[in-house]
DNA sequence: AAATAATTGTGAGATTTGTCACGAAAAGTA
DNA sequence: TACTTTTCGTGACAAATCTCACAATTATTT
């Protein structure tokens, strides 16, 4: 697992040995049953979290109580709720396990004292930051530009395996249409 | 015009005088008129860029050459086209000037080099980032969760401004329907 | 001021998507 | 295995949105 972390961290930044030792000490891992939350919509948000295994959702509940699919969180992936986190503000959405999960966690203390205690993480975070902001920015222009079915073929070519792992329903919701519509789109 | 962009980012991070015209001389200031282009689909993007005065849009042609507005930018904001910016690759969408507009513009390697010469620089990229990527994924939520009207109310409401400054068309595109939707939404 | 271009509103009808309801199938649990 | 829950597909109808067309108004340019 470790190696895993070590890997993604040094696909945008080279680590020594004890470097990277720092890294982890600001991290802890923990696991999480599938249906567990790892944040509660209006709890307190206390980590970011890096996917070592399995697959989370994180969703929002609008005022009629119907969840909305924000996106989804497989190994290798970074997710939190990131408005609460930095913001130290209640979680505006949750995030739950759709599988049996583990994760390492990163308070947002820990996060600003890597980033003032080994500059280079500070690098590594922003290139996240950036690649998380170009790719929120490439999903919001599909939300406008496409329809329910060009937005399905899009993400199915992309993402094949969540189609096995996740249930349609939340497929749907993460394409912004009912579950039914998309059963009608693959259909025919 | 210096003193609007400093104070923009010591909403951040403080900086000396000397750290400033450091910071300062990685920018240079550009001046476009109404309906120039900052940046045009397919070629190069030179720059990222920062809103001294005037209004910007963002958008994208899709295969049927329908345009659709990803951003706007006003005043004290930062807009480009990140993905090619960062990556080096001809632009996915065009930068357009909706009003005579003055900007800040940076190169990746202006980029590369404040942050290596000003570390606090990276820190405060990266807090315009997470700004960024929060808000888009806000956005998206909207997409997905709420109808063409409530976005419109919701934008009404943030922004009211937008809505003296940009024609109504822009506005839908920018809501993810056609104008005529977006009229018959106001009108009753 | 006149000419041109851009913006806006609205009707009519087609298309897409949503809602509600039901049952079958599959998966998870005891 | 038996039981329960979740997932999935589909029909029927309602609602939202799109498309195309045209005219009126407003802005911009000459």
């Amino acid at each position: 697992m470790e190696n895993l972390f070590r890997a993604h961290i040094e696909k945008v930044i080279a680590l020594t040995d004890d470097e990277f030792k720092h890294v982890m000490s600001h991290f802890s891992l923990m696991n999480f049953k599938r249906r567990d939350f790892l944040i509660r919509e209006g709890a307190r948000v206390h980590y970011a979290f890096w996917v070592v295994s399995g697959l989370l959702k994180l969703d929002y509940a609008d005022a009629t109580g119907k969840q909305h699919v924000v996106a989804f969180a497989m190994e290798d992936w970074w997710e939190g709720d990131y408005y609460a986190f930095f913001n130290q503000r209640p979680a505006t959405m949750s995030l739950q396990a759709l599988e049996n999960t583990q994760v390492l966690c990163m308070t947002l203390q820990d996060y600003n004292n890597l980033c003032r205690n080994l500059p280079k993480m500070t690098y590594f975070f922003l290139q996240k930051a950036n690649r998380g902001h170009i790719s929120s920015q490439q999903r919001i222009l599909e939300l406008i530009s496409t329809n329910a079915k060009e937005r399905y073929d899009k993400l199915l070519n992309r993402y094949p395996i969540l189609f096995q792992r996740v249930p349609h329903t939340l497929i749907a919701s993460y394409l912004g249409v009912t579950r039914e519509t998309l059963s009608r789109l693959t259909a025919p």
